[in-house]
DNA sequence: AATCCTAGCAACCGCCGGATG
DNA sequence: CCATCCGGCGGTTGCTAGGAT
C-alpha cells in the first residue's frame, strides 16, 4: 500500500529558507499557533513541505530560542546527559532551555565528540579509549577517585589542549547527577537472552523499574535497592521532563 | 589571486510510534 | 485488530564561510 507522502513535493520548495518565508511563517504561528503542520503551509500560503515548516520553526525561528556560542556549563551539561541518554538529542535539548536538539546535535558532532577525545574518552561510550586498560580494572581502581568530592570535576575538566589523553589521567566514567550512576548504562530495555521478547511492544511491556534502574547503572544498595525505586526515574525512562526556565541540573 | 580543504550549520530524508477511525 | 495519518526524532547531506597553501 505504502504511504503518502507528507507533500506534493514537486510543488514546494526546498533548501535555504527566504526572508519571505520566515516572515509568512512567523506570522501565520503568531495568529494561528502551532499545530497541524501537514496543513500549515497550504494555510499560511508558502510551498513548503509542513516538516519543514515545522522544522524551521523549531530549530530558527521560535522566539523563546538561545542564539549564541554554548557555555562551558552548558558543555558540560550536554556531556553528562549524553553520557546518560545516549544520542536521545530531543531529550538533551529538553534539558537545556533555548537550545533544540539539531543545535545540540551538532554541537556535538562537531565540538563535543573532539573535546571527548582529546580527553582520551570514546565519545560514544564515555569510556577511555585505551584498550590496554579494561573499564573494569579502571572502575576499581579509581572509584578511591571518584569519592572525593571534586572528582567528577576533575574528570570533566580536562583542558583542551592539556593532552588529557595519556593513561592514568583519566578519573573514570562516573556521572556525577546527584546521583551514582556510571556510564555503564543504556536506556534500552532489558534483554534476557532466555526470554528474547518477540516484539518491542512485549519488550516495552516487561520493562519494570527493577530493570530499568539497573539498566540505568545504579549500584545495587545505595541509591539503587531495586525496591525503591526513585518516582523521578521511572519518569525519566518514560520521557525526561523538560526544565522550567531558570530551572537547571545540579 | 586562485584553489583547495575543513569546520560549522541549516535543512532534508527516512523511519518510528502514538493517535485515530 | 488493523490500516492510515501525522508529528517527531536521529542520521546524514550539502552549502557556505573562512583559513591554509
Amino acid at each position: 500500500m505504502g504511504r503518502s507522502p507528507c507533500c506534493e513535493k514537486a510543488h514546494t520548495n526546498k533548501g535555504a529558507w527566504t526572508k519571505e518565508e520566515d516572515e509568512k511563517l512567523i506570522s501565520y504561528i503568531r495568529a494561528h499557533g502551532e499545530g497541524c503542520w501537514r496543513s500549515l503551509p497550504k494555510a499560511a500560503g508558502l510551498l513548503r513541505c509542513g516538516k519543514s515548516c515545522r522544522l524551521r520553526w523549531i530549530n530558527y525561528l521560535r522566539p523563546d530560542l538561545k542564539r549564541g556560542n554554548f557555555t562551558a556549563e552548558e558543555d558540560e551539561l550536554i556531556i553528562k546527559l549524553h553520557g546518560l541518554l545516549g544520542n536521545k538529542w530531543s531529550l538533551i535539548a529538553g534539558r537545556l532551555p533555548g537550545r533544540t536538539d539539531n543545535e545540540i546535535k551538532n554541537y556535538w558532532n562537531t565540538h563535543i565528540k573532539r573535546k571527548l577525545l582529546s580527553r582520551g574518552l570514546d565519545p560514544k561510550t564515555h569510556r577511555p579509549i585505551d584498550v590496554d586498560r579494561p573499564f573494569t580494572a579502571l572502575k576499581q581502581q579509581d572509584m578511591s577517585a571518584a569519592q572525593d568530592s571534586t572528582a567528577s570535576e576533575k574528570y570533566f575538566s580536562g583542558d583542551e589542549e592539556g593532552g588529557s589523553s595519556s593513561t592514568g589521567r583519566h578519573k573514570g566514567c562516573y556521572l556525577d547527577l546527584d546521583l551514582n550512576l556510571n556510564l555503564d548504562l543504556s536506556i534500552s530495555l532489558p534483554c534476557h537472552p532466555s526470554q528474547e521478547q518477540s516484539s518491542p511492544r512485549e519488550a516495552k511491556a516487561q520493562a519494570t523499574p527493577q530493570s530499568l534502574c539497573c539498566h540505568l547503572g545504579f549500584q545495587t544498595g545505595g541509591t539503587c535497592s531495586c525496591q525503591n525505586i526513585p518516582k523521578s526515574l521511572v519518569l525519566l525512562s518514560h520521557s525526561i521532563r523538560p526544565l522550567e526556565e531558570g530551572q537547571h541540573i545540579a
